[in-house]
RNA sequence: CGGGGUAUAGCGUAGUCCGGUUAUCGCGCGUCGUUUGGGACGACGAGGUCGCAGGUUCGAAUCCUGCUACCCCGACCA
């Protein structure tokens, strides 16, 4: 077996890295903070891109593209969307450049923008630039537009998909006539991201609301799905905003109303990113390396031939090919690696390391016996199974596998997630990882000063908790419900 | 931006304290042969401006100075 991966338990964040290099998923690139996402875990964003897009699309959403570069004085419309991203925007200020008299390449200094442009950390202001010249009427609404887009945000530290300076993401931003339709948008849209991962990423999320101190920039309120990861950390997984009339007015987006009235559009934004690659891997995969569900699988089954020459080869191949297609007419994703280059242990390990689910294997007694070898990557047990029953049994498996990992998942969660009332206990929970429920008195006080000594901060505010009355866990002030406090990434 | 560390072949490394022939080892890579039911083995082979620029010295991967890049820890963040 590999010694490649570092062990869990050893050092979490190295087990994390040796996951994502290992599996071929992605490397560090020569700029600093950006990754080259490889084509393998291109191929998990492109399956959770089609999802995502099809969910998007019943639900009456269009795509469309808007530009990477934003005026600075679009940017600077709306105060406290300038707040939030001001510290990490790259700035593009020339548009030349020249040789010196050595030969090396320089700027052009005479090349200077008359305006320097901003690399999009998010488009709310290029898109309600767009908006003011598209909507007149309340006919025109709602307007329900994703992109599926690149931005940049110049962070400090970066790591693999979970914080780069530049990552892919998708971003819808709407436009409806009136508050409760936005909202309605925002939530449905949260439904949505809570349905996507739990049931096709198999990660069990909390969704609510984000505090002031954590939501969005702009925002009226953010809503968001936290998850857990293995090391008890929580990671947010998506978020949608409620925007009120924020950008509209700072964007002047004014509407003919029903009453033949003048006034602002209501928006909503939300988005997720390939950080959801970065969620998989640390829900899921174990110290043999990356494990996928069924569903965001590029394949979902290989084979694999083991051989001892050339006629037994070839026979094998053939054999193979006719359940390849057999399974791609089930529509199940399959890879054949019938290179001679490898020997099949080294496949064996690699198909590990890669976490495709389930793993087929034929020799020369299987070839005999009308048979195949089954591994699923999930908990690794070996059948030997007639071939005859591949159609049921291949479907079957996967699905199974698909629910195991949630439920797996689930219970982590579950095991994970602690009342607490005591503050002494609650920054001990805090400190072992995992979910603290517990009531706070509402204040961004209480959380700053709740994160100065735990580290913790508020990951989500449950909208439909029971309100439970009790006190704040730190100032003993009066609060109606609890929410969810976590160390997160 | 603060504090610490590292830089030697595609990757991982020894050598650096205490300067001295041709820079070590493993993986990977290439050729040939034997192999193939859990990362095969043997033989041969290719691959290096020792991060960059100066300096000290008969002689520098090794000592000194400056620079650059990257990593880790903090503040900030999807």
């Amino acid at each position: 077996m590999s010694n490649k991966i570092t062990s869990r338990s050893e050092n979490f964040s190295k087990w994390y890295n040796d996951i994502i290099i290992n599996a071929d998923l992605a490397e560090n690139s020569g700029v600093r903070g950006c990754m080259v996402i490889k084509p393998y875990g291109f191929a998990i964003w492109e399956e959770m891109k089609s999802l995502l897009d099809q969910m998007f699309k019943e639900t009456g959403h269009v795509n469309a593209y808007f530009p990477i570069f934003i005026p600075k004085s679009f940017f600077s419309k709306e105060a406290s969307h300038v707040d939030g991203f001001a510290k990490e925007c790259a700035v593009v200020t020339h548009y030349r450049l020249k040789n010196d008299i050595d030969g090396n390449i320089i700027v052009d200094e005479e090349a200077k923008l008359e305006e320097e442009l901003i690399v999009r950390p998010t488009s709310e202001t290029i898109i309600w630039d767009t908006y003011k010249k598209w909507i007149k009427s309340y006919r025109d609404l709602p307007l329900l537009i994703n992109q599926w887009a690149n931005v940049v945000r110049w962070e400090m530290r970066t790591r693999l998909f979970l914080r780069t300076s530049e990552f892919l993401w998708q971003e819808g931003h709407t436009a409806h006539e009136n508050k409760d339709q936005a909202i309605e948008e925002t939530r449905k849209i949260l439904a949505i991201y809570k349905d996507f991962i739990e049931n096709n990423l198999a990660i069990p999320v909390v969704d609510g609301l984000k505090s002031s101190r954590e939501k969005f920039a702009g925002a009226i309120d953010t809503y968001c799905v936290e998850a857990l990861m293995q090391d008890g950390k929580a990671l947010q997984a998506g978020t949608s905003h409620f925007l009120g009339q924020n950008f509209a007015k700072a964007f002047d987006v004014k509407f003919a109303n029903r009453d033949g009235k003048l006034d602002y559009v209501w928006a909503s934004s939300w988005g997720v990113s390939t950080r959801l690659i970065g969620a998989l891997v640390m829900t899921h995969s174990d110290d043999r390396g990356l494990v996928l569900p069924p569903k965001l699988a590029p394949f979902q089954v290989v084979l694999v031939p083991i051989y001892h020459n050339e006629r037994e080869y070839q026979e094998l191949v053939s054999a193979m090919k006719k359940i390849a297609i057999q399974l791609r007419g089930l529509n199940i994703r399959v890879k054949t690696d019938f290179r001679d280059t490898h020997k099949p242990g080294w496949k064996f390990a690699e198909y590990e390391m890669k976490g495709v689910p389930i793993r087929i294997a034929m020799g020369p007694r299987d070839l005999a016996n009308k048979t195949f070898e089954l591994v699923r990557r999930d908990n690794l047990e070996k059948r030997t199974i007639e071939i005859d029953v591949i159609q049921d049994v291949i479907p079957n498996i996967l699905a199974e596998m698909q629910s195991n990992l949630f439920s797996k998942a689930n219970d982590f969660k579950k095991k994970n997630t602690f009342k607490v009332d005591d503050f002494d206990d609650f920054k001990a929970k805090i400190d072992n990882g995992g979910f603290v429920l517990a009531h706070w008195d509402g204040t961004p006080e209480t959380e700053d000063e709740i994160k100065k000594i735990t580290k913790a901060t508020i990951r989500c505010i449950p909208i439909d908790s029971n309100h439970e009355k009790g006190e704040c866990i730190l100032t003993k002030k009066p609060s109606l419900k609890r929410v969810f406090f976590a160390k997160s990434y």
